[in-house]
DNA sequence: TCAAGTACCGAAAAATTATTCGGTATTATA
DNA sequence: TATAATACCGAATAATTTTTCGGTACTTGA
């Protein structure tokens, strides 16, 4: 019961609605990761998403589900094997990450000298 | 130096970039806010999103001051006034939070289903 | 004089999110 | 017989964000 959002979504506004799906620090990225494949293995995107913690992953990838962003199958084999596949809900979310990557890349340069660090 | 950010934008990758300006709970409010005023007064502000503390609202105000999204004048006036616009930059972002205001109104249905509580 | 409005700010608490760590269980490979 | 890979999960901790509370300071109107 620790990792259930306290307010599952925000319904007083439909902003706050969408940024509740997909504001969090890795949903969108792993919306954006599981586009390139017809289906992805958890540990692929682990592998995608190294900065993540993996436990971080698990976590969005519940959230995503319950929200009906992306399904999850269970293949019951040896050794274990489960796939995510966005959902139309999901796709339909694609054009609003894609304006938000196009927007990053334009801009990064202002925020590059502005917040990047000198010495790395 | 409580309320600064620690990590002040995330230049790793572009949607973050792009999540870390917009992403806080009241940010792309504000900006939403913004655009129906040539300026505004914090008090203005504050009256429209009252679901918002009023602290947040100054804080998230200044860190959009800070990332160059909305520009602020201080009048030496008593009373004091003081009036914020939003920038070409932030400008820029509007077509995204426009987009989230559409996905979020054309699903809303989904999750009220989905997330809404029985009884209020 | 008292209350309300204006615009802030700091400190602390509460709430939420993210991370680390360790653990389960099975198979395949060295 | 180890070791790594697969896919998870719980608990505790860390980090961050949001909220609450109280305070400053001045003006206007009742």
């Amino acid at each position: 019961m620790a990792y259930e959002k306290k307010i599952p979504v925000d319904l007083d506004c439909p902003l706050r609605l969408t940024m509740s799906l997909i504001g969090s620090k890795w949903a969108a990225c792993i919306l954006d990761e599981l586009r390139s494949a017809e289906s992805m293995r958890p540990s692929e995107i682990h592998r995608r998403l190294p900065e993540a913690a993996p436990r971080v992953l698990d976590i969005q990838l519940k959230q995503l589900v319950d929200d009906g962003l992306v399904t999850k199958t269970i293949y019951l084999e040896l050794p274990p094997r489960s796939e995510y596949v966005i959902t139309p809900l999901g796709l339909s979310l694609l054009p609003i990450i894609d304006s938000m990557l196009e927007w990053g890349r334009e801009h990064f340069d202002i925020f590059l000298t502005k917040y990047g660090k000198s010495q790395p």
